[in-house]
DNA sequence: CGCAGAATTGAGCGGCGTTCAATTATTTTA
DNA sequence: TAAAATAATTGAACGCCGCTCAATTCTGCG
């Protein structure tokens, strides 16, 4: 067959990542399927070889769109935010992985090849979310320690992330912790400086 | 056939788990096969089904022999500690992770359904691993403070590990932080006071 | 020796990612 | 408008996967 529908191939895509996005929410990485993806969007699954190249790209392109929502989600709470901007940051930043714990997950579960880096657009997405918090913990540190923002933000995202997983599969569970978004607001604290 | 060799059920499934986490370690959860596994033991598929029932229970048991290491690992690393003995922990963790990445990061990328948590032979040897760290805490922290230590804990490993996740997956180099180990040193000497 | 029970096999099932020659639709050209 | 060129779509085929289980083979005991 040609062109079958009033799509663009740009447009198709979307509607792939779209139905894709979907279908990792509701199953988790492990059991997602392209061919459930291309039956849901009325497309055989040789399709979505031809829209993505690969296995791959179809993935990094379902993570971005979960990376685009949860960027979207912090900036939302942040502008709606009243008292600690830190503490709506970190309680974002859970609530997103709670809601959305498959497609999330998705992002960490997926992996590249040891030898190739994620697409340019792709660590924009990256990018974008410690754009935001950067902002923040900027605004939280006094003048004299301006210059660690950067670093420091790197650090404290990632002492965020370590809770968030802990709290996400189980871990703390395991280990007697039920307060994990408190117990990261305290470390995030000690580092500003209160 | 009946039993083959002179191996009883309790060593033919430590064999199977050796040759499984070596397997493991090669090649990442993405492209580990309980098939390949009975390939390299001489045995074949429905033997690796018969001994551990399922592929999430070889799974586990894959797991929890990578947890022993490297509480092993991490004991080991103390025993011969000059110095700070928290920096020792921290460095002793990323070591593992670096050293054994594949199998490491396997702990993470497998998932039970939602509904079951591990036996309690696995949970024991995360607590293992929480139950040294916990002692070096403890250590670290004045007398005032030693019912923080459990807790604090917990967050410190969460810490850690995040920074651990992000050196691992490549958002620290993403974000252009080239010493993880260095940023999440300066996290736990803020948390337990210098 | 014969037999009961334990251990092992491997073909078969449905599903996966991946490829690509064949087919069908659209657009361009004459 | 008819034919030729291009673009989009298909789906069977391949080799792999986890998983099952009737059939087979081995072992030890009476």
């Amino acid at each position: 067959m040609g062109r079958r529908s009033d799509h663009s191939r740009a447009e198709l895509s979307e509607i792939i990542v779209e139905a894709g996005y979907r279908h990792m929410d509701e199953v988790g990485f492990a059991h997602f399927s392209a061919r459930e993806v291309a039956k849901r969007v009325g497309y055989t699954i040789g399709t979505i070889y031809n829209v993505f190249g690969s296995y791959d790209a179809l993935i990094l392109a379902i993570n971005g769109r979960t990376l685009a929502l949860w960027r979207d989600h912090l900036e939302r709470r942040l502008q709606q935010a009243q008292g600690d901007r830190l503490q709506q940051a970190i309680e974002a930043y859970f609530e997103f992985a709670a809601r959305h714990g498959h497609a999330w997950a998705a992002i960490y579960d997926f992996r590249l090849p040891e030898d190739v880096s994620p697409p340019d657009t792709y660590q924009a997405k990256v990018r974008a979310i410690f754009d935001l918090v950067v902002a923040e913990v900027r605004a939280a540190l006094p003048a004299a320690r301006q210059p660690e923002a950067e670093p420091l933000t790197r650090s404290l995202l990632a002492t965020v992330h370590g809770h968030c997983v802990f709290a996400m599969n189980g871990t703390f569970a395991m280990l007697g912790e039920n307060d994990p978004a408190r117990a990261v607001l305290d470390r995030v604290r000690e580092a500003v400086g209160q």
